[in-house]
DNA sequence: CCCTGATTCGC
DNA sequence: GCGAATCAGG
């Protein structure tokens, strides 16, 4: 896959949203996130400063095959310490706040749903459990996302579901 | 082991 | 310019 205009554009779009590499990749299709990476340097935007993943500012390259390089970066030095997080990091302070909602302020529910990630679409991985949960057509929709062993489609608890017969399940869906 | 981004260098 | 391999870290 080449890069085109319009493939370079989403690319920006999506890095400047705080979309990881792989996310990335995985919505452009066709590249790994290696490209991804690669591409954003390439064309200059600004780097992770230090939220989310890593970015521990400039590694210390020990692969010096020809010449020594001068630092790729000169700024990368504004050090600030944003409290503002990315990526996986902020995902995980909401899902927990929405976890603690659930069984607090569902005590009634009949069958106890597990814990949701409530990941959307391109927080899949291959790893995730894709059991949908909500109306696909209103916006509150989204995936279960809890681990699923051995990388199965779903979690144990949705795997159950899956292969009971609807009239067993009832109405307990999610 | 899962993930993150950063860098190098053969192509 | 591209991106796999590799590195460094959470």
């Amino acid at each position: 896959m080449n890069w085109t205009d319009e493939r370079v554009e989403k690319l920006k779009k999506l890095w400047s949203e705080g979309l990881s590499a792989s996310q990335i990749a995985a919505q452009l299709g066709g590249v790994s996130r290696n490209a991804v990476i690669g591409k954003v340097h390439r064309l200059n935007l600004p780097g992770r400063a230090k939220a989310g993943g890593t970015a521990t500012a400039a590694r210390t390259p020990k692969r010096t095959a020809s010449a020594p390089r001068a630092p790729a970066y000169t700024s990368r030095v504004a050090t600030r310490t944003v409290a503002r997080q990315q990526g996986a990091t902020m995902l995980k302070e909401e899902i927990e706040v929405d976890a603690v909602n659930e069984i607090t302020y569902r005590p009634a529910a009949n069958v106890v749903v597990p814990i949701s990630r409530r990941l959307g679409l391109t927080e899949l991985t291959e790893r995730t459990c894709k059991w949908p949960v909500g109306d696909p057509l209103k916006d509150d929709f989204h995936f279960c996302g809890n681990d699923s062993p051995d990388s199965s489609p779903y979690c144990t608890y949705h795997q159950r579901m899956a292969y009971q017969p609807v009239h067993d399940r009832r109405r307990n869906n999610g």
